[in-house]
DNA sequence: TGATCATGTGTTTACGTAAACATGAAGAAG
DNA sequence: CTTCTTCATGTTTACGTAAACACATGATCA
């Protein structure tokens, strides 16, 4: 920066305001700054301006991993937001999802240098006991409703709502239900409003079973669902589990979808390309990622921290893994 | 950090000396200045500290987007590794594939404070012209051998063979193939291998199909083969558009593998669940992102910019999509 | 015994930037 | 014509840390 200060023949301070873009500088001052810039080929040093702002423009990303799909798209449009944003994002994935990890993460982060904190896919931990430290305005991409922390989320709710009852509409009796682990928010609210539409219906609650969203699982409780009589409809929680139950199903002998509806949760871009094409609901993760950020942002441009939550409706999508029941 | 050391009536240096585990300093002294950390919440300001030693302990990680599975696993992989060396990953996904686009996303890194740079799914561009900026370690994750960076890459030209040759010795004429995009290194070398492992077999070599890695245009190609007569063997570039190619086959009435096999590359979580069940070459992405992150920070620690290139041995994994083919 | 050395600690300084304050010149208001 | 503004720019300082150097103290060696 001297360096370019004396090309220019200016103070360091005036090339300091071209860098940021100040109003009151010369416009023949700021070309004569900027060409000595461009000439000697200078990069303002981060680490310095971090240090006498107090800001990186850097956001931390806590996930749990990338092999759910649905993480790893919420991770890429994160970061693909916030860069719009112009921030960067440091990512951390947690490797068990225990308090203890998701702490040490926070650690890392605010010891890393970061101006806020995005905690995606948060498992059910014991909040209270996360002293987050203070300052760290904090977003979270799934979580309780009442947490202090503003979130944002797909409307499970609303999800499973459209595909429990698309699967009654074609006159199935009732849903049988493929949940996510029972630690997670997201696989929770699924579970529930699956529940309540059932009730509302009139329609019998079957048992319900869990996965921990991989196809591995959601094969392993598809066995044991091919086995029971009577299953027509299957709603997994997430596509990767629907994959796995069609495929019991089909080794199982059960023609999808003439024996057996089956639904699932995300739309992945193959989930178009399953034999048969998978029935599902779309989540806008671009959208959610979105308010995440401006969310974010929000906070930590003004210091305030909302205590808002933002649902984002999803899009029920009818391919051929659905239709109606057999006749008996 | 002064408050630190008033606490624990040391001087600042000796603060600086606890936090950094210098051996020259007295064990009861050390428990006193940890103690004082712990009461006051003491965390080190990574900006200062960056500016002062030149390091910040953060990989910048430059990806084309997570959602093919191949890059979301690399990036899941090289985060974790780095993890584990104690270094913190910056992403920045690339919109579009130009020049241009990823020279601005190395301006961004090195303006954000990095040590290093992780170039993952490196398309074919024209290097020489991307005036890197100097002093910053780069290693490639795939790529050109002939680049003045590092690379590591699974052993594509092996895995591509390994398939070529399965699908020859279940007794099929010949193999097609569905490339991935044309600017791909990886799948320029899959490509070439498979067209060098027919030709030692001394088989036809039909017209190479391009794809861009999607499920969805794997299944444009798949459309384009159902219509041909003769083609017993697929071999896609990988999962994703094996699976595409899987449902046009389908969708057109030929059964898999009875009729026609389809085999693809990467083996994803779901490629076992699909069905039929994909047979596929298995890429180890955690031994990659180990070797990318273990030269990155040979580089950075050293200074020496080794012109290593490191392969891995992929693995094939025989399902239930490929099998003899049709007696005529 | 004195010189040499290792060890633990303190003091001073530099890192590169932006904020705060200072200055001088040109223009506006009275 | 003076005084007050405004604007462009320069000067000084602080940010929090670690490197470099300095200084005691006690141990080791010839």
């Amino acid at each position: 920066m001297a360096d370019v200060a004396a090309m220019a023949g200016v103070s360091s301070q005036t090339v300091s305001r071209v860098v940021n873009n100040r109003s009151n500088v010369e416009e023949e001052t700021r070309q004569r700054v900027l060409s000595a810039m461009r000439v000697l080929g200078y990069r303002p040093n981060t680490a310095a301006r971090a240090l006498v702002t107090g800001q990186f423009r850097t956001l931390g990303l806590i996930s749990f991993g990338l092999s759910s799909f649905g993480n790893a798209r919420t991770v890429d449009a994160v970061t693909r937001a916030a860069q719009r944003a112009g921030y960067t994002v440091n990512m951390i994935a947690v490797e068990s999802q225990t308090e203890q990890a998701v702490h040490e993460a926070f650690d890392q982060l605010t010891v890393q240098a970061v101006d806020g904190i995005v905690l995606i896919e948060a498992q059910i931990l014991d909040t209270p006991s996360l002293r987050l430290p203070p300052g760290v305005p904090v977003v979270m991409a799934d979580g309780d409703v009442s947490h202090r922390h503003p979130m944002v989320d797909t409307d499970q709710a609303l999800g499973a709502r459209l595909i429990t009852r698309h699967l009654l509409d074609l006159g199935h009796e009732t849903v049988w239900h493929v949940a996510g682990p029972e630690d997670s928010y997201a696989a929770r609210r699924r579970a529930e409003s699956w529940h309540a539409t059932l009730k509302e219906a009139g329609a019998a609650t079957p048992q319900l079973l869990f996965g921990d969203w991989s196809a591995a699982s959601g094969y392993k409780a598809g066995r044991e669902l091919a086995r029971r009589p009577g299953v027509t409809a299957v709603f997994a929680a997430n596509d990767q589990m629907a994959l796995g139950v069609m495929r019991a199903m089909i080794e199982a002998g059960h023609r999808v979808p003439e024996d057996v509806s089956i639904a699932g949760f995300d739309d992945l871009d193959e989930s178009a390309y399953l034999s048969p094409p998978l029935t599902t609901v779309r989540q806008d993760f671009d959208v959610v990622a979105e308010k995440i950020v401006a969310l974010m942002i929000g906070q930590i441009e003004t210091g305030a921290a909302p205590s808002a939550t933002a649902f984002v409706a999803p899009e029920l999508v009818v391919r051929q893994s659905t239709g109606a029941p057999p006749r008996t």
